[in-house]
DNA sequence: TGTACATCAGTGAACGCGCGTTCACTGATGTAC
DNA sequence: TGTACATCAGTGAACGCGCGTTCACTGATGTAC
């Protein structure tokens, strides 16, 4: 009964999510979530692994849960990667305030140089976003640059939601930071008139690191140019962005 | 022998900053600190009470170490208080680069809407650099706002910096948010021909501010006016600002 | 179809540990006469 | 100056607890013949 025991598992994680969210993170112990789910240590034990499994698949879990959360709300914007970048933020930004032990655990630094692997898949969701905008000229400085510097920023802003009372939270805080660092790193839509140097230069860049990393090349995803060509291409791009 | 007692507590606290930085917050127990600076437990209940004590003298005593780590770079430039904005930045960031763990015993937000005193004080410091500023009218926005910006997005990009390994930390991203972030709520200094009128009822704001809540009212610092009248022409000054 | 065996998720119980904290007591220091 | 007493920081030892984890075992399920 493979089915059963995913489920079983599925429901071991419900409980502790419902733990976390009402105890934090010190009310996620192994006998907590065992007793909680009706379940003995040891079975538990056997699901998981041990107690960091378990974390990691409840990081995981929330992951989820905000994906599920924010599924219609995630749909791209056809033609204005920009207006997406605000919304990413606000979802972002929502999620902590309303899950707050989830955000923690998920991007609460526990120690230096170590994040969950849930962080990471949410790292990817913004690379994306910035990679879509990138392509269609729209962001001023590399995709790298870009990403690091929004996720300094939401973070930053979400934490201090969560760190303040419920009751003096003040969301403008976090709007006026939103605008304020999505418009240093995107510009406005290119008129076809002028030639923004720069850029262009990422656009291309973007779409060459997008031909090279995608698996299966489909129509006009070929690089034509040799990879020393290609290094020094790129090379040259950068120079232009910079 | 009131000297000989806050010299122990202060060593105490001295080994327990040790054991903090090795070990992160995990390694700050009671027992564990008793041991390593040679005391026995009921004499470290003497001097702290209880753990959460312990913790926040130590997170006070982080806080002293920083302002004694920096006390000569933290003086303030007579008349530029938008460099001392940035170069406070700095010294924010770089202090919780070389402090993870105290950092984070100060900055980390451990219970939604508690934090510990020591963040307060800091954040008093910013307060001041910032009123500074406005006073000056290099302020575009109302103090509050403009604190909590900063706040947001500097331990932001510290925490971000902290979350990375050592070796693939970027500071360019915190430079980067820095001159984003500090330029919008700041403007540049006021030419005398242009009136700037939100940052000058502003100025004029803070510098009433100052006033009322200063304790002695020292020369060209009292207001003449009615609380009734003052509390509306500081309405009115909000307004302009807006 | 029936029996014998292997696999393995789950059980009941316990392991040792480090934790925060507190007990009854000691012994040094300061104070009053 | 000397004695009696009060104060109180510090001692040695223990409290009970919840923790992560593991033991030997059971019993259901699937597989081979």
């Amino acid at each position: 009964m493979n089915e059963e025991r995913r489920a079983t598992r599925r429901q071991v994680l419900e409980v502790a999510a419902q733990l976390l969210e009402e105890g934090g993170s010190e009310a996620v112990s192994t006998r907590a979530v065992a007793a909680a789910a009706g379940v003995t240590a040891p079975a538990l034990y056997r699901m998981f692994g041990d107690k960091d499994g378990l974390l990691t698949e409840l990081a995981a879990y929330g992951f989820e849960m905000y994906l599920t959360e924010k599924r219609e709300a995630l749909a791209l914007t056809p033609d204005d990667p920009v207006a997406d970048l605000y919304r990413g933020w606000d979802l972002h930004v929502d999620f902590g305030v309303q899950h707050p032990a989830f955000y923690m655990l998920m991007y609460g630094t526990v120690q230096p140089g170590r994040r969950p692997p849930a962080a990471d898949e949410a790292h990817g969701l913004l690379v994306r976003l910035l990679r879509r905008a990138a392509e269609t000229g729209r962001l001023r400085v590399p995709v790298e640059q870009a990403t690091r510097v929004i996720h300094a920023a939401t973070t930053g802003a979400t934490l201090a939601l969560i760190g303040e009372a419920p009751s003096e939270r003040d969301l403008t805080t976090s709007a006026r930071l939103r605008d304020t660092v999505i418009a240093s790193v995107t510009t406005d839509p290119p008129a076809p008139s002028e030639s923004d140097l720069a850029s262009r230069a990422l656009a291309l860049d973007a779409a060459l690191e997008n031909a090279l990393t995608s698996g299966s090349p489909a129509v006009g995803t070929e690089v034509p140019l040799r990879d020393t060509e290609t290094a020094l291409l790129r090379d040259w791009l950068q120079q232009l962005a910079g």
